[in-house]
DNA sequence: TTGACAAGTGACCTATCGTTCACTATACTA
DNA sequence: TAGTATAGTGAACGATAGGTCACTTGTCAA
């Protein structure tokens, strides 16, 4: 139980932090829901703000992981439809790993109080998308299959509806069937405006 | 200085509770920046919870009486140019009005721990927007300067990519310029997109 | 079998939290 | 002028925060 219960205390942690915010996670709480007793954390941290910071190193290591090299941008779809699916599918899987949710809710709640956690949510919200997305658009451009615009703005005008839906499903879960209808609905629109 | 300093404990309150949300904010120093000791805000509320309730109390009359009668509609432009103005205008005003600024902050930091904070999140940045902007976009079809398209798509497609960058700029003050001239660059090519 | 080390414990520390209360100062009213 | 609210004060409250430390427990290598 050596690393593991760092690991475990990382995850209370995350899940802590994404609920109730840094300020408001009292240690004592977070070690009890590990059968810990508080004292034992200081095993594996120094402190509250080391748990933070480890947590946000995870994060923009797990980031750069996987969306940080060419080699896991999506590949260009076919056909518009072939785009709708794979949206529906990122949207799906982003919605749904409880990991993800929480670590958008954690970057949403203590962008203002944290130089990293800001940096971090322009990234995860805005320009990541938009750099993911941005050769996509120009694949299927060249591809004939649209119009040909900048790709960044198509980058831009795509994602960013779809992540407010998703935001969205953090916020109220219950919406998420609706919220999915919306984006596939959003999608296939988009696609039809655009193409050639 | 009797209903003054309840009011500007309120304005306090509102700046603390959006730098460094309800759990980080601490009465003594709240008092402090007014001059006052901690035991002399129990006169005006008798707990901190109250000043956070009676915030959410004037946020919700404040955007009620803005934006919730059909009176205070933006009106329907006579061209596409004048939209882009129209859109300009309000993105800059509601992004450097500081109470605006503010309230989203507070909102957006707070949203997974209050109910009443999730309810007005998703009206300030999804639905109320499209609500504000369907029937102009209906309205704009109606003129005959957009192709006929569902408004309410329309809306939800114009406003989520610039309530993105809004939402940018809270964040990254430094970017306002820079998010202003993309809101503008978004607003002018949506619109040429989709005109008839 | 023993020694060493990592993990876990419980008592305790100081600081700070939100809150209360008896009291004073001020201002208006009768 | 006396009386009465109202606003503000300072000391103190209990609760809880993050953190420390001497100690016990369990594991494994020598």
């Amino acid at each position: 139980m050596a690393k593991d219960t760092k690991q475990r205390i990382l995850a209370v942690a995350l899940e802590m932090f994404s609920q109730k915010g840094y300020a408001g996670t009292n240690i004592r709480e977070l070690t009890a829901s590990l059968g810990l007793v508080k004292s034992s954390l200081y095993r594996h941290f120094c402190s509250k703000e080391e748990i933070w910071n480890t947590l946000l190193d995870e994060m923009t290591a797990y980031y750069d992981a996987h969306f940080g090299s060419a080699e896991h941008l999506p590949p260009v779809p076919d056909s518009l439809e072939e785009m709708v699916t794979m949206t529906r599918r990122m949207a799906d899987f982003t919605i749904h790993d409880k990991n993800i949710v929480m670590t958008r809710k954690l970057l949403v709640t203590e962008q203002f109080r944290d130089a990293r956690a800001q940096q971090l949510a322009t990234k995860h919200f805005l320009t990541g998308l938009q750099d993911i997305f941005t050769p996509v658009f120009a694949g299927m451009v060249e591809k004939g299959l649209l119009r040909r615009e900048d790709p960044a703005m198509l980058a831009f005008a795509y994602t960013a509806p779809i992540t407010a839906l998703i935001h969205l499903c953090d916020r109220e879960p219950e919406k998420i069937p609706e919220a999915a209808a919306q984006i596939e609905a959003f999608s296939r629109q988009f696609l039809n405006n655009h193409k050639k």
